[in-house]
RNA sequence: GCCCCCUUAGCUCAGUGGAUAGAGCGUCUGCCUCCGGAGCAGAAGGCCGCAGGUUCGAAUCCUGCAGGGGGCACCA
C-alpha cells in the first residue's frame, strides 16, 4: 500500500476518458472502421492494434505502426494511410497532435489536461490501479518450489519461490483465479536416506554413504532426542520410522517458516504420501489404462507416452510391484484435474527439463490438450562464482541465511527482475554487501521520496481537496511521467500473459528514474514563503499517483514499499 | 549422439518485427544557504557470438555453425 492512500481499492481504473493507451487503441480502431465503412480503406481493422511509447521524446507521447502494417494488405502507401488516420484522430478529444513520421508512423501527443487527468484517476483507483481483465475466466493451478523435505531451502529454490509467488500475484492482478501449490515429495527412498542420516547423527555415527551431511541434520537429531529420548536405543528398523516422522515434521516446519519470512505463501501443500496412502496412485494407473495408454512389459506397467511426443515410454509400476515417482506425478496431475483446474502451470528448474515431455504426455493420456491444459515454465539455475549450487557440494547458501544477510526485499527483487530462462550469476560478495548494486533500493527510495514529498506538502498547506487543474502538468518531465503511469496496466497484463513478472520490475526502475528526474525539476512545495499555487496542487496529485503505482508494482513482486528508508 | 536454454557496453543484465540498441555497477566531469545527494545533469564505452535467409524494416523470426550451461533412469 502506498503511504498516501488509506482508501480501499475502488476497482479498476476505467473510463479515464482519452488518457490511456487503451483509449487510443479504441480511437484508432474506430478511425479504421470508419474508413473501411466509407470505402477509403479496402481492409477491415486488424484483430490487435498496438500503440507504444516511443523511446524518443520527439516522437510524441504514443506511437502506432498500424499504417505500416496495413499498407500492404490495403494496397496503398503507408504514409497516405497514416494521413487518413491522422485526420480522424485529430478530431478526437484529448488528442493534441498527430504527426506522420518516417515511413508512416503515427506519433500522437495528448493534450496536457487529458494526460494530467490520469493522476487523479490513479489516486482514486488506489491499489486497484493496474488490475485488469486480460485473464478473466482463467482458473489456474500454479505449482512451484516443491523442494524435497530432506533439507533446508537454499539458493537453488529461492529463484522459484520469488518468481512463482510474483507470477501468482501478477496472474491474479490480470484477473485470473490462481491456486498456488507446493508438492511435498514425502514418499520414496530419499526420505529413507534422510531418516538414516538423522539417525546416524543421533547415534553419533558418521553420515551414511550417499546420505545428507550438514548441521541441520544434527539439529533434527537433537529434536528427535528431545521428543523421543529412547529412539537412539531402539533397534535400527524400529528407530528409523520414528526418526523419519520427527525429522520430516521438523524440516517441513522449517521450510514453511522460511517461506513465510520470504513473503511466499501457498494455498495448498500437497503430500505425495497421501497419493499413495489413499490409493490415488493405483486409481490413476487404472484410469490411464481405461484410456488405452497403459501396457505391461517385462513384468512392469508402462505408460505409452511416446504416443504424445515423449522420447521413450515410462514405467508406472516397477517389476517389483512398487509405483515409480512418475506414477505419483500422473496421479498428482489427475488430482489437479479433478480438483477443477483447467490450466496447470509447473515452474521447474532446468535440471528437470527432461520432465517436460513426460508431463505433457500425462496430460494427453488423461484426455487433456497438452498445449492448453498444461504449461511448463523452465527456469535456468542460479550460479554462484561459476559453481552451481548443489545440496551435496557443501557450498550451500540457505534461503534463511540470505534473508538474514540481505533482507527478503533485496533477495526477492533481485531474483524477480530477471527472466526465468536467463542464466543468473550471483557474486556472494555483492550479495553480502548492502549496496546500490541492487536496484530495489532505487525503486524503494523513489517510493519513500514520494512519501517525503507528501509529508512536506502537507506541512506547507498544499492539498488537493478543492480539485486539481490537470492541464498545469505541462513540464516535459511531467508528460514523460504521466505516459509511464498510463503504461502500467499494459505492463501488468503483459507480464501476466507471458508469465514474466520481471517486466514489472524493469518498468518500476524506469518509472523511478522518471520520477527522480521530475522531482529534480518540478517542486511540489513552494520555496520559502512563496504562496501555494494551483500547479503545486496538481503536482501533489502526480506525486501521489506515482507513489501509488510504485507501491502497486512492488506489491506484485512481493516487495515492501517503505515510507522512510 | 539426441533435446532444452543462453551468447547485447569492462562486469551483471533488460529489450517477444520498428525510428539514434538501454539500465545498474565500474571509470571520468559537474550539481545541495531551496520538498531526502540512496538523487540529478553530462562524458566515455557496442561487427547485439559468426554466416546465410524471410521483408518496407531483424538484437528480435527461420536455417546452419561456434562457444557456455543443463538434461536424456524400473533414482527421488
Amino acid at each position: 500500500m502506498s503511504c498516501e492512500t488509506d482508501s480501499p481499492p475502488r476497482g479498476r481504473a476505467s473510463n479515464l476518458g482519452t488518457v490511456t493507451p487503451e483509449d487510443l487503441k479504441h480511437a484508432i480502431r474506430a478511425a479504421l472502421e470508419a474508413a473501411h465503412a466509407s470505402g477509403r480503406i479496402g481492409v477491415p481493422a486488424p484483430e490487435t492494434i498496438t500503440v507504444e511509447r516511443p523511446k524518443n521524446r520527439d516522437h510524441g507521447d504514443w506511437s502506432s505502426n498500424i499504417a505500416l502494417q496495413l499498407a500492404k494488405p490495403a494496397g496503398m502507401p503507408p504514409r497516405d494511410l497514416a494521413g487518413m488516420l491522422a485526420e480522424e484522430l485529430r478530431a478526437h478529444e484529448g488528442i493534441e497532435a498527430v504527426e506522420i513520421a518516417g515511413p508512416g508512423f503515427l506519433n500522437i501527443t495528448f493534450a496536457s489536461g487529458a494526460a494530467g487527468a490520469l493522476a487523479t484517476a490513479i489516486v482514486e483507483a488506489g491499489a486497484g490501479y493496474g488490475r485488469g481483465d486480460a485473464l478473466n475466466g482463467h482458473v489456474i493451478n500454479l505449482e512451484f518450489v516443491s523442494a524435497n523435505p530432506t533439507g533446508p531451502l537454499h539458493l537453488g529454490h529461492t529463484r522459484w519461490a520469488a518468481l512463482g509467488d510474483a507470477i501468482a500475484r501478477v496472474l491474479r492482478a490480470a484477473g485470473a483465479e490462481v491456486t498456488s501449490e507446493y508438492y511435498i515429495n514425502d514418499a520414496g527412498s530419499q526420505m529413507d536416506v534422510f531418516a538414516a542420516s538423522v539417525l546416524a547423527s543421533l547415534r553419533g555415527e558418521p553420515t551414511p554413504e550417499g546420505g545428507y551431511p550438514g548441521a541441520y541434520i544434527d539439529e533434527l537429531a537433537a529434536r528427535v532426542r528431545q521428543e523421543r529420548p529412547e529412539a537412539a536405543d531402539l533397534p535400527y528398523e524400529e528407530a528409523l520410522p520414528v526418526v523419519r516422522e520427527i525429522a520430516y515434521t521438523g524440516q517441513m516446519e522449517d521450510i514453511r517458516a522460511t517461506l513465510e519470512r520470504f513473503g511466499v505463501s501457498f494455498d495448498v501443500w500437497f503430500s505425495e504420501r497421501e497419493l499413495h496412502e489413499t490409493g490415488a496412485v493405483e486409481q490413476a494407473v487404472a484410469r490411464l489404462r481405461e484410456q488405452g495408454h497403459v501396457y505391461d512389459s517385462g513384468g512392469a506397467v508402462w505408460l505409452r507416452t511416446t504416443d504424445f511426443g515423449d522420447d521413450k515410454d515410462r514405467v508406472l509400476i516397477r517389476a517389483d510391484g512398487n509405483p515409480t515417482y512418475f506414477a505419483a506425478d500422473a496421479a498428482y496431475y489427475l488430482s489437479k484435474r479433478d480438483r477443477g483446474f483447467p490450466e496447470k502451470i509447473y515452474l521447474l528448474g532446468a535440471d528437470h527439463h527432461g520432465y517436460v515431455g513426460r508431463l505433457k504426455a500425462i496430460a494427453a493420456c488423461a484426455g487433456d490438450d497438452p498445449d492448453v491444459n498444461i504449461e511448463i515454465l523452465i527456469g535456468q539455475l542460479i550460479k554462484v562464482n561459476g559453481a552451481r549450487l548443489s545440496k551435496r557440494a557443501g557450498n550451500i547458501i540457505e534461503l534463511a541465511d540470505l534473508i538474514d544477510w540481505l533482507g527478503a526485499d533485496a533477495v526477492r527483487y533481485s531474483l524477480a527482475r530477471t527472466p526465468a530462462d536467463s542464466p543468473l550469476t550471483l557474486e556472494p560478495e555483492v550479495l553480502r554487501s548492502r549496496s546500490n548494486d541492487n536496484p530495489v533500493y532505487y525503486v524503494q527510495y523513489a517510493h519513500a521520496r514520494t512519501c517525503g514529498v507528501a509529508r512536506n506538502a502537507a506541512d506547507a498547506g498544499v492539498d488537493t481537496a478543492g480539485g486539481v487543474q490537470a492541464e498545469l502538468l505541462e513540464h516535459p518531465s511531467e508528460a514523460l511521467l504521466l505516459a509511464a503511469l498510463a503504461d502500467y496496466p499494459r505492463v501488468v497484463a503483459q507480464a501476466a500473459e507471458l508469465r514474466e513478472p520481471h517486466r514489472v520490475a524493469r518498468y518500476l526502475e524506469s518509472l523511478a528514474g522518471l520520477f527522480h528526474k521530475w522531482y529534480d525539476s518540478c517542486r511540489v512545495t513552494p520555496q520559502g514563503d512563496a504562496p501555494v499555487e494551483p500547479v503545486h496542487r496538481a503536482r501533489l496529485q502526480l506525486n501521489r499517483a506515482t507513489g501509488q503505482v510504485l507501491a502497486n508494482g512492488l506489491g506484485l513482486l512481493g516487495v515492501s514499499a517503505p515510507e522512510r528508508m
